[in-house]
RNA sequence: GCCCUCGUAGCUCAGUGGAUAGAGCAUCCCCCUCCUAAGGGGAGGGUCACACGUUCGAUUCGUGUCGAGGGCGCCA
């Protein structure tokens, strides 16, 4: 229909002397329903041009416009806006439309089938998932499901470190635990880990028991000095830990990649002789320096320490040029925002590669989204300890608090970009306070209209719909014809937080048509309207839920 | 000190180069003999942190100031 109206502005532009094809012509759709169903700024942008006043300018291109059958009225408004109400048919076919596509309703090609990897969450197994994580996870596969909706082939991949400094620190911790020592013993690890859970990891190891994680398996030796028997056993047992964690959250991964696999099958190494390779390299110190200014960087950073060990960035470089290679031209890397730092390094890392390797690795590849701090708030007051994990609070806790579909809203709902205060009271609440149950229930609603009409919800994608003419009506059909537009858009920015932003509007709609209109009526064609109208309502709601990946109840 | 993000109603947050800046909560008033009141309708509440620029038009873009958070390691 945009295309439709710029269409028509161009011909009539053309008309009145104006070269349409040097026009970025603009069509919105206005926040006011006295502003009709589109509008545009064109006779604003002439104004200059044409030495003349927009307003005029406005009457002369309404003059000029081919006539169309999807178009009503055209109005000229404010200091020279076009607006454009659409006739009764034309705002219906949304309705047939919808529930043709069903579950396909929304969803496009742009992507073309092409690969994108979104990566996610990639915590380190040291402890149970953070709320931090959580923000993470959600906001992570609302990218990827946002990604797949418009015609993009996602993987969803997990990265975690399974050696080095941290995880030396659990060993040791679990060490510590095994042999009874207690974490307010002065002979405690003392950066050692010092939640609940490490002791369930002694307990498991000491009883030899074997855990599954997604991605590996593992027997405990039971064996406390043998370092290395413990680190497998402890990365195992809090990755199925984690694992339990995502599954509680409705999050499946497509693919792990292990730090670890990035020197053992010399990855690190060879990525390591391209840089130096490159010339972009330099020793000082008895270490050897990436020169990162040369990319941006504020400084050079070190990638060899004098003790022979790399810099944590090395293998990400490693790990992204390994992304690449596995033919990834789009890769999405969701973090929090104080991994900030790395983003110039990596791509910096990369761009030393093209010359060495002779690839050519996009500039700004890979594609960052960052999310920042997550605060939990309880009564009032700030939550910042859980028994179990010591000294943050898991995203667990909250699950098992406010469920999945809430913990999962909340997380996804705001813009990745700024801090959320995360009100766990508001989250558990029943009522309109809470967006998630408000979504739900216009869902919820709906489902029960139709179960007592109890006629077969497949015919209404035929009925007549010319009985839909009151307002109401026409602003939910407005709101739903606006849904393809929104999954584009999101998918674009890569603003998940935009698809619970409309739902809240279309649940809205629905709501106030729902109180405002008996939908079960005796006037048979009236009453197949509307149930047509809230059946694709209901598809709606329903696709957009699961871009979030909530739940669309059939009852409440 | 430098870099990044944010600053919008009492609170939590949307929004945007354009029309009167929105929603929910909170406060106040109304609506179930009716398909789920986990709902709806209405009232009040704003110097879009501040200043200066760009623009026909700035809350939106730019610069600066102030404030909040994060980052500036041979930690990850």
């Amino acid at each position: 229909m945009k295309a439709h109206i710029t269409d028509l502005l161009g011909h009539a532009a053309t008309h009145i002397g104006v070269d349409a094809t040097q026009l970025n012509i603009i069509i919105d759709r206005p926040k006011s329903a006295e502003h009709g169903d589109f509008s545009s700024n064109l006779a604003m942008l002439l104004a200059k041009p044409l030495r003349q006043n927009p307003r005029a300018i406005a009457e002369q291109l309404i003059q000029a416009l081919p006539h169309s059958d999807y178009i009503a009225k055209v109005e000229i408004a404010g200091s020279g806006f076009i607006n454009f109400f659409l006739s009764a048919q034309s705002q219906q076919t949304i309705i047939g439309d919808i529930l043709k596509a069903g579950d396909m309703f929304g969803r496009n090609n742009l992507g073309k089938g092409e690969n994108v990897q979104v990566e996610f969450v990639s915590a380190n197994p040291t402890g149970p998932l953070h709320v931090g994580h959580g923000r993470g996870a959600a906001v992570g596969d609302c990218l990827a499901r946002l990604l797949d909706a418009n015609g993009w082939n996602v993987t969803r991949e997990f990265y975690y470190n399974d050696a080095g400094a941290q995880i030396e620190n659990l060993v040791i911790s679990v060490q510590a635990r095994c042999k009874g020592i207690a974490t307010d013993d002065a002979s405690f690890p003392e950066n050692g880990y010092r939640g609940d859970y490490i002791v369930d990891i002694s307990n498991a190891f000491l009883a030899k028991q074997t855990v599954t994680a997604d991605d590996m398996q593992v027997t405990a030796s039971g064996n406390v000095d043998d370092a290395d028997a413990v680190r497998t056993f402890a990365v195992a047992y809090l990755r199925h830990e984690q694992d339990l964690d995502l599954k509680a959250f409705q999050i499946k991964f497509d693919v792990f990649s292990l730090e670890s696999a990035l020197y053992s099958t010399g990855k690190v190494e060879s990525t390591v002789k391209a840089l130096i390779a490159s010339g972009k390299t330099y020793e000082e110190g008895d270490a050897l320096w990436l020169k990162t200014t040369d990319f941006g960087d504020d400084k050079d950073r070190v990638m060899r320490k004098s003790d022979g060990g790399y810099t944590y960035f090395v293998p990400d470089v490693a790990y992204h040029y390994d992304k690449w290679n596995r033919g990834f031209k789009r890769v999405i890397n969701e973090q929090g925002a104080d991994h900030h730092s790395t983003i110039t390094r990596v791509r910096a890392g990369l761009q030393a590669l093209n010359a060495a390797l002779n690839i050519s690795i996009p500039q700004g590849w890979p594609d960052y989204v960052l999310h920042q701090m997550v605060t939990v708030m309880r009564g009032g007051e700030e939550v910042k300890l859980s028994k179990r994990a010591g000294s943050y609070v898991t995203l667990r806790d909250l699950i098992d608090e406010v469920g999945c579909d809430a913990t999962r809203y909340f997380l996804a709902a705001r813009r990745a970009d700024s801090q959320l205060i995360f009100d766990i009271d508001l989250a558990r609440a029943q009522t309109n306070d809470n967006p998630v149950y408000y979504i739900q229930y216009a869902h919820a609603r709906i489902c029960s209209v139709l179960n007592q009409w109890e006629g077969d919800v497949t015919t209404l994608k035929m009925v007549d719909l010319n009985p839909l003419n009151m307002p109401n009506e026409a602003k939910l059909m407005q709101r739903l014809s606006e849904y393809p537009e929104v999954v584009v858009s999101a998918g674009e920015d890569l603003a998940p937080h935009t698809i619970a932003n409309y739902l809240k509007e279309c649940a809205s709609d629905l709501h106030s048509y729902y109180n405002d209109t008996k939908f079960l009526v005796d006037d048979v064609p009236t009453k197949l309207a509307r149930l047509a109208l809230i059946a694709a309502t209901q598809q709606v709601l329903k696709n957009g839920l699961d871009l979030l990946g909530v739940n669309a109840p059939q009852k409440m």
